[in-house]
DNA sequence: GTTGAGCGTT
């Protein structure tokens, strides 16, 4: 029975949102509701939720009607364990009604309440509010990292690994440096030395010249062939 | 069914 952000925002004309974090992925606006409407008038909450999966993100936003309130809420419900894990509550810094507390009705740092010690200091990042974060934030999570990174690992050292190969022929280069051409006539050397062995097994060739040659066998020989002296 | 730094819907 809550009309949460069913259909958009409801009024923001006067209202001060704090941002939720920590929540569990269950918790919902239902929940959150009578909790914050304790410290204050709640006009709405809202927790942005997967357009695919439909499942909520861990952070909801809850607006308060005034400031104070609003103030309240986050020193009281700051850390407060809500179904077995603890909250962040904090002001939001983006958002509709964000203007007016930059404006100077609030100041993170001015308290009306008073001063509490315990209010964590709010990790006031540089002005970095873009989607991408969102994106990469989503891709990071669900995804398991462990898994990604061993892949990423394991390709990591394959490829090092043939940096290592390539690395390890500093007298190829050396060589190389002035005698390109020879390289290359050396390759055409192997390569018509190659011609032999690639068509000396000819038995196959006579059993299906055209039609189905050894299907992966040649393209494998090419592409070994062509990579091999190129590289 | 899992996860965990962060900033939002018409």
């Amino acid at each position: 029975m809550s009309h949460f952000g069913r259909s958009g925002p409801p009024d923001i004309s006067d209202t001060y949102s704090l941002l939720i974090l920590n929540i569990t992925f269950r918790t919902t606006a239902d929940d959150l509701f009578p909790l914050f409407d304790k410290y204050g008038k709640v006009v709405d909450i809202f927790i942005p939720k997967d357009r695919r999966t439909g499942d909520s993100r861990g952070f909801a936003f809850v607006r308060y009607k005034y400031a104070d309130e609003a103030q309240k809420a986050v020193d009281r419900l700051d850390g407060r364990v809500v179904d077995g894990r603890e909250i962040t509550v904090q002001f939001a810094k983006y958002g509709p009604n964000a203007e007016r507390i930059h404006k100077g009705r609030i100041v993170e740092s001015a308290p009306r309440s008073g001063h509490r010690s315990r209010s964590r200091s709010p990790r006031r990042r540089h002005r970095d509010d873009h989607y991408r974060d969102r994106d990469y934030r989503r891709s990071r999570s669900r995804s398991h990292d462990r898994y990604e990174r061993d892949r990423y690992r394991g390709k990591d050292k394959d490829s090092r690994r043939r940096s290592r190969s390539r690395s390890a022929s500093p007298d190829y280069s050396k060589g190389r440096g002035r005698g390109r051409y020879d390289d290359d006539r050396r390759s055409v050397s192997r390569s018509i030395s190659a011609s032999p062995a690639r068509c000396s097994p000819s038995p196959r060739k006579s059993t299906s010249p055209r039609k189905s040659p050894p299907r992966g066998e040649s393209p494998d020989r090419r592409s070994r062939d062509g990579r091999s002296p190129s590289r």
